[in-house]
DNA sequence: GCAGAATAATTACACAGTGTAAACATGGCG
DNA sequence: CGCCATGTTTACACTGTGTAATTATTCTGC
């Protein structure tokens, strides 16, 4: 009851605010205080702050009953950010506004082993019409994110195995005073759905977004710490049968080597690209025979499994899965069940664990990339490079 | 440079410092501010609180150079606090300080099916013994902490199946006014060795202590965030042979199966309690024939093989490992390399991961749960229940 | 012994960000 | 048109911080 003073810096709060209204598309601000834990007078303060800056925007909108708000605060559309997607089998980039829309993109077929002298010689390029279409408008890009298949492992990348440090310096220099966030194109994806698809997502609290496509790998959405709400969860190299089938990071009985959409394409004959492609009811289009379809069941039930493993060391209470096993009917799709309730502590139990599916997004590139950078806008709390730099040296 | 302001809650802040000092043993301001990343005004501040509230004291110690430091901070040895231990073979209860000694201690034989209407009865008696002792004494005890293997569970507890919620209102019942904490019992031998045995503790940084003893389960300890540094790490139901050994977890194929005491024990013809307590080279002093031998290397290649396996998903940059494991020859050892080198990304690589082992403690209990009813003291920051609660009431 | 050097420890001050509570604004309803 | 219910802003007090000046302590060299 006593609520009494618990400290924040300042760019935590504002972020804690941006993010709340990038997730909600725009709230009334007695809204935005309850989804922040902050008071009305804190959310008053930092809104008209936000405002003066012209990160944020609001609209007349009335209530029904007496003494309703008045204003939906939203964020400002003037915000520009730029998306860079990588995948198997083009690179697009394209800018956009909070508001979700798309306003200039260009993608460029690549091939999955495009090596780093390739792509700078793509990107400059680009680079340089982009430039002109953002002068032309007077466009003030304020954050750019770049999503690439595999990034993040320590180990090096084993799909793209490109010097990271020397993307950076490449990005830098083309991209002269933009902030800049690599990052992995299955957190980039989470983003998306996060952002840009939340009726899709009717996932509440924290869960595991995974998805399965030439990697298996997840992503740790942490509702409740609104910021900093990604954690990299990699699956796809759990070994789950020894002297397994050979995976391409050259060990053997990975997830991936089963279940990856190379190996699915394998069993039923169709190049990758053309089982997202094809969507819905990718099977039954298909006639696969039997014998392929048990083997897609099988792969469905290794899959479950090692969810279950992965569950064990780091519970969540619902896990969303996207890819090729959301296209399979759910009578094979139960094969995961079965999976899980062989691994999953306690088995697999409706009120512990809610397990959903999405249709994998495809074709919508640069969308991911540009989420998740609009995502690291915000969480920045949408200060200056400047001031952030600032922020850095205080905690170093 | 600049070091602006970067606001803290003073429940936290105190508790970094308490931390700082419980882990090690007493150090200097100077020190101190460096640990906990205050400057030294705020460290005087908070030192000066904590010293008025008889938290902290001040030993004179000069230092050899001019102008040194005056004063060794240490934590206090008037606080007490409580450990009970349960065991597979005993249940022990103790009362110790900061100092690391252990004043009283009550140690029963107990069964590893002890079940809760017993450890009421058993309980109720010792605390009556104990609370004269501590009465005698005018002893002021402030933090309880009581683990339990398997501990914290959503499933449920698969060793002592026992109501959490029954529990927690008999201890708060026995033990009335005394902040409790229940944890898991690899939880407490992480405090243990992380607060009571810092010299064969080597490790710095994050990494993961995993025990390998009846259970298969580890913490995950957080250099890095001094506080809220334990979080549970359950690895020993991970599935990693399809059909393999039944598990008593009721599933097939789970690393426990395979590497816990248990197993290992039906290996030799050993009772599991006399492995451990025989120590160093107990498999030289068995004269195991080579066909044991070779089974407990190939246990030690999946301990390997699941370590990979769990790393790959939760990176961290260095291991310890206790338990039985560590009583092996180091040519049987390496075959927990090996295993890794089948799961890990990238394979094992000395530069990447720190890989160490340390003896089993054994026969010292309850002085884990003494450890980490330290830590949960510390954690608070040392404030009265009181505002504690009034702490949470806040965040909620 | 004692001044001086070197460093530690404390304190005065300004500042940022918070919550409380009071004041002010807004729109529906009788 | 005034009342009422609620949303929004503002004045104020409070906490915990870093900076910088001040005070304390101990060793060194003579």
């Amino acid at each position: 009851m006593s609520g009494r003073f618990v400290p924040r810096s300042r760019k935590q709060t504002r972020a804690t605010v941006l993010e709340s209204l990038l997730r909600t598309k725009g709230a009334f601000r007695t809204d935005l205080a309850r989804e922040t834990s902050l008071t009305e007078a804190s959310v008053s303060r930092i809104v008209a702050d936000l405002r003066t800056e012209k990160l944020v925007e609001e609209r007349k909108e009335s209530a029904p009953h007496a003494g309703g708000p008045t204003a939906l605060v939203t964020l400002s559309n003037n915000i520009n950010v730029l998306g860079i997607e990588l995948s198997n089998s083009r690179l697009s980039l394209g800018v956009g506004n909070f508001g979700g829309t798309l306003d200039y993109v260009e993608r460029m077929p690549a091939s999955p082993n495009l090596d780093q002298d390739e792509f700078e010689r793509l990107f400059s390029a680009s680079a340089v019409a982009l430039r002109e279409w953002v002068d032309a408008r007077g466009i003030d890009l304020r954050q750019a994110a770049m999503s690439i298949p595999g990034y993040g492992r320590e180990a090096g990348n084993p799909i793209f195995p490109w010097d990271m440090a020397r993307l950076e310096g490449f990005l830098g220099k083309v991209l002269p005073g933009l902030p800049l966030a690599l990052t992995n194109s299955v957190v980039a994806q989470a983003a998306f759905n996060r952002y840009a698809m939340p009726s899709t997502y009717a996932v509440e609290g924290d869960h595991l977004f995974l998805f399965v496509g030439h990697g298996v790998a997840g992503v740790i959405v942490n509702e409740a710490e609104p910021i900093d709400a990604f954690s990299p969860f990699e699956m796809g190299h759990m070994v789950i049968e020894r002297d397994g089938l050979v995976c391409r990071c050259g060990h053997r009985g990975c997830v991936e080597a089963y279940t990856s959409l190379r190996a699915v394409s394998t069993i039923i004959g169709v190049p990758g690209n053309e089982i997202l492609a094809r969507g819905d009811r990718f099977l039954d289009a298909l006639e696969v025979d039997n014998v392929a379809r048990d083997m897609l069941r099988e792969r469905q039930f290794l899959l479950g499994l090692a969810l279950g493993n992965a569950l064990n060391l780091h519970p969540v209470p619902a896990v969303v899965i996207s890819g090729w096993p959301s296209l399979t009917p759910e009578s094979d799709r139960s094969a995961i069940f079965d999976g899980l309730n062989q691994s999953l502590l306690g088995g697999y139990d409706e009120g512990r664990l809610s397990l959903s599916f999405i249709a994998p997004s495809i074709g919508n590139d640069p969308k991911a990339a540009l989420s998740y950078a609009a995502y690291c806008f915000v969480s920045g709390g949408g200060l200056e490079a400047a001031s952030d730099a600032r922020a850095m040296e205080e905690t170093a």
